[in-house]
DNA sequence: CAGCATCCCTTGAGATACTG
DNA sequence: CAGTATCTCAAGGGATGCTG
């Protein structure tokens, strides 16, 4: 059966576009980033390395889970090192890699931008709801 | 009642930190930059005005319902201008603001360090996801 | 043409409790 | 100290069908 419907070559589209962007670096970089906590963890370990026990008190409204999710993802995109010093109690420190070092800048360069912008943004939200609001 | 639980007290200081985390501006910025179509939709547009039906073919993977929902709140959020010319059939074109120009510079920058760095990532991705099988 | 409405499933993420 | 394990809920995202 070499006859296909229009259903299934569209389906084919769809999921051949899905693997295309799946497979942009940018797009993957931005949903990595794009996580509740990874912006934030890269924020602090670009202070220099920290531990765990650390991050998780200046991140206060953290869960354990949450922290060790994201570190985890991190260490495994090579972002971020872990080491472990074997002692009682264990240690185990974060530290950027150079990878990730070479990532601060552009991250910077964002933080940038949102500082200078996000007001005009808010501004932007409450006019568009507001307008909404009134044609409801 | 004046007195507290340690729970409440850690309740407390994990809300009041939410609140700072969603009121920082990188963090807001990078969520919103990070969903799904955000980054391709403001691509897309980055190269002059286009028509919605334009849009959902060039992002052949997208449903109606995720391009909307993507256009609507880069229209919200002001970086993007809806403009529905009233014909038949009706035509509904979509442009970038001049807030929304002045994003993509960062978002190059962006890009340029996952083309130049995202083969890196993968090979740490790799290496770590073989090292998780050996030892499990 | 440019959507909206509905259903449904997966994922993200928080709470809570326990452990080497 | 630095996690792991389990549960739960809401949100994100996709499929499908209908409409001004």
């Amino acid at each position: 059966m070499t006859t296909r419907t229009a259903a299934e070559r569209q389906a084919d589209a769809r999921s051949a576009h899905l693997v295309r962007v799946a497979a942009c670096p940018a797009n993957r970089l931005l949903e990595r980033v794009g996580e509740k906590w990874t912006a934030l963890v890269l924020k602090e370990l670009a202070g220099g390395p920290r531990r765990y026990g650390d991050l998780a008190r200046t991140l206060a409204g953290v869960t354990p889970k949450m922290l060790t999710q994201t570190l985890r993802r991190l260490e495994r995109d090579g972002l971020v090192a872990r080491t472990v010093t074997p002692a009682v109690p264990v240690r185990v420190e974060y530290a950027l890699t150079a990878l990730g070092q070479s990532l601060m800048p552009v991250l910077r360069a964002t933080a940038d931008w949102a500082e200078r912008n996000m007001d005009q943004v808010e501004a932007a939200r409450r006019s568009y709801d507001a307008a909404q609001r009134r044609s409801s």
